[in-house]
DNA sequence: CATTTGAATATTGTAACATTAATCAAATAT
DNA sequence: ATATTTGATTAATGTTACAATATTCAAATG
């Protein structure tokens, strides 16, 4: 009988080899922890959430659900407002509920500049953007472009993405082959507070 | 040389003797999970809450529609946006309390028409009225005019009120003192949802 | 000089273990 | 008879150990 050894003989010992340190998921040391069955979900879903946007720290606030069931008006008539008696819809409405889709997907961002001001995108006001949605062309879009992140009007131009600015004091952007671009998601809604 | 034996021969087989399945800090199975050095310190607040507040609360608190602990990138650089990593303040935002202070005075208009457009309130948008401020000139308000509400920003000519449009295409309505007018709230928010 | 290869080492999920905590009924005390 | 003490019993919990996987490097090969 024979003993099959290798082929190859090669490798050996050779200093500063292996993986290296913090080349894991989370780029430290992780610590070993033992949870409650139902909090597994809400607890992997928060580790992804800080992994993907590479987040320090997020401090799970768990305060009393602000949900109060307030009252919409909806106007059905075009000019000017009806009697809120007669003619408006009473409905209840959570602000959570209505800008957001899939919550474990969505993340806000808010709006420094004037670039978006033709599309009613103003400094100050917060965007919500969906990232597991898929950009189309008109659409608006958080993006990075040679590591700076924008939010544009996603477009295209001879088979090449363009991100238009709602401002005519600004350019277009072209994307070529030498820019670095990333789409990041896509601006489903705004919110601005005036007081 | 003498064995010593336990002075006392008490317990022994029991059945149905040990500590009860259930009766564990959680109420429930745990599992062993692995997480980074960094988060520790949240999960175990979070855990900590969960259980002192009753778990369905809370979990329903972070998985259902009513509250979203979402990441929020605030950016503090006015031109474009930064790496996220380098500048972005993460926060988790509840939509409904970042827009709603007194909830039992606030209710919703969804806009119809354009007259607000230069303010960026466009048809279709949701603002939010709080009953209970006090309204200033400036402010743009919810009035009733001769029986017709509209959304208007509040001002004032010759010691009366005056509503001006944010929209040229439309005129300043006057208040005299033969004009119904009633003021029904201040506008305090607007939210828009592109998708 | 580019590519292939396997040793080297970190990471990661899970099992195993030791310790702690809770429960029960027999033994003891009152 | 009733209350208290006690230790066997078993679940829960935190930590370590381990096996499997992933990553990296440079020697060996082409």
């Amino acid at each position: 009988m024979k003993i099959v050894k290798n082929k190859n003989n090669r490798g050996g010992v050779r200093l500063g080899a292996g993986r290296k340190s913090g080349s894991g998921l989370y780029g430290e040391e992780t610590k070993v922890i033992r949870v409650p069955r139902s909090s597994l979900g809400n607890i992997k879903k928060y580790l992804n959430l800080s992994r993907i946007n590479n987040i320090d720290e997020i401090s799970l606030a768990l305060k009393e659900t602000t949900y109060n069931p307030l009252v919409l008006f909806e106007h059905k008539v075009p000019a000017g407002f009806p009697s809120p008696a007669d003619d408006h819809v009473e409905k209840r409405l959570d602000l959570n509920e209505y800008l957001i889709k899939k919550s474990d997907a969505t993340f806000f961002v808010k709006i420094k500049g004037d670039s978006m001001i033709d599309a009613s995108i103003n400094d100050g006001d917060i965007v919500i953007i969906d990232r597991s949605m898929q950009a189309k062309v008109g659409d608006i879009v958080l993006a990075s472009v040679d590591g700076n992140f924008t939010i544009k009007t996603l477009s295209k131009y001879k088979l090449k993405p363009r991100l238009l600015p709602a401002n005519e004091k600004y350019k277009p952007i072209e994307i070529d082959d030498n820019t670095q671009f990333e789409l990041w998601g896509v601006v489903t809604g705004a919110v601005r507070k005036f007081k």
